[in-house]
DNA sequence: TAAGATTATGGGTAGTTGTGGGTAATTTCC
DNA sequence: GGAAATTACCCACAACTACCCATAATCTTA
């Protein structure tokens, strides 16, 4: 069964091998709209992990991104620290993306890669980092848990 | 795999050899569209480090000062600061450009050559100065910031 | 349940990319 | 006008990456 496109959830256990390579869950692929071209974007996540945009999705943050002016500064840092760790990979026959040694590196990434449905992106997580950041999860602010109660109805 | 035309993301790490020369992304060249003809406008930075523009973009730029006022002194100064020191690049056939002795004194150029994608230009940073800079980033306004970060959806 | 299709993982190879240096053409300066 | 310096163009090699095929595990379907 294949949800809305270009839309992702749930999570999925895979290995990444000796080249840097994750496979993308089939699910996730299948949801692809065509003009993602079977390609995704993978940058800096806030958290300690990989996003992964279909492409289509990070046009629209690039578009956003033009239009600030490099006459300020904080456009111009923003810009770059956006932009710098993201780059384009196109899965292979097999299903896989090649990730970059300044990601993996970043996102603590050994033998195990998590893959995370966030609805309109994805996240590669390790698994001891994802452990870590559950815990952290916890002393979450109630108040604002309720804040965000008011917006979203579940 | 291709982006958008003249779109640039992505770090690189080069090295700038005797002759002042230092390489273009792959991807980056692929990226530019036939009208740039294969060069580039080098220019200084707002940063400690050299704007790289494809041509087609750098026209833009033209138009735009020329709409400047040389009445008012503050126009006349920005006109001259960023005419100054631009110059156009054409890429050799292993896709280098060379950069011109005063830019590369501008930026702190010695050995090594940072090239971090700007959306719609690229920068060339040595790393001390980018380390200097990334460090410095921390002091930013947070709050200018996270409007920043309300407007653009990541 | 058995056969076929799909999916996950590993590895080989040919083409591309980054880097150094050489030579000829062009410019500069006395 | 000629020598020195600079620039533009070319070739070669090493490292890397994208693409391809192979196999094993899993899921689907009749």
């Amino acid at each position: 069964m294949t949800l809305t496109n270009n839309t992702f959830i749930g999570e999925y256990a895979y290995s990444l091998d000796s080249k840097g390579r994750v496979n993308i869950p089939a699910k996730f692929r299948q949801a692809l709209s065509e003009d993602n071209e079977n390609t995704f974007v993978i940058a800096r996540g806030m958290d300690p992990c990989i996003w992964v945009y279909p492409l289509s999705q990070w046009k629209e943050i690039e578009t956003n991104l033009r239009s600030l002016s490099s006459l300020s500064k904080i456009h111009r840092t923003f810009v770059r620290n956006t932009a710098r760790y993201a780059s384009p990979s196109t899965y292979d026959k097999q299903g896989r993306i090649t990730l970059t040694p300044s990601l993996i590196e970043y996102a603590g990434l050994e033998k195990d890669a998590l893959i995370i449905g966030m609805v309109s992106k994805m996240e590669i997580w390790d698994p001891v980092q994802m452990d870590k950041t559950d815990k952290e999860t916890i002393k979450i602010d109630p108040a604002a848990y309720d804040e965000l109660a008011e917006k979203i109805i579940l």
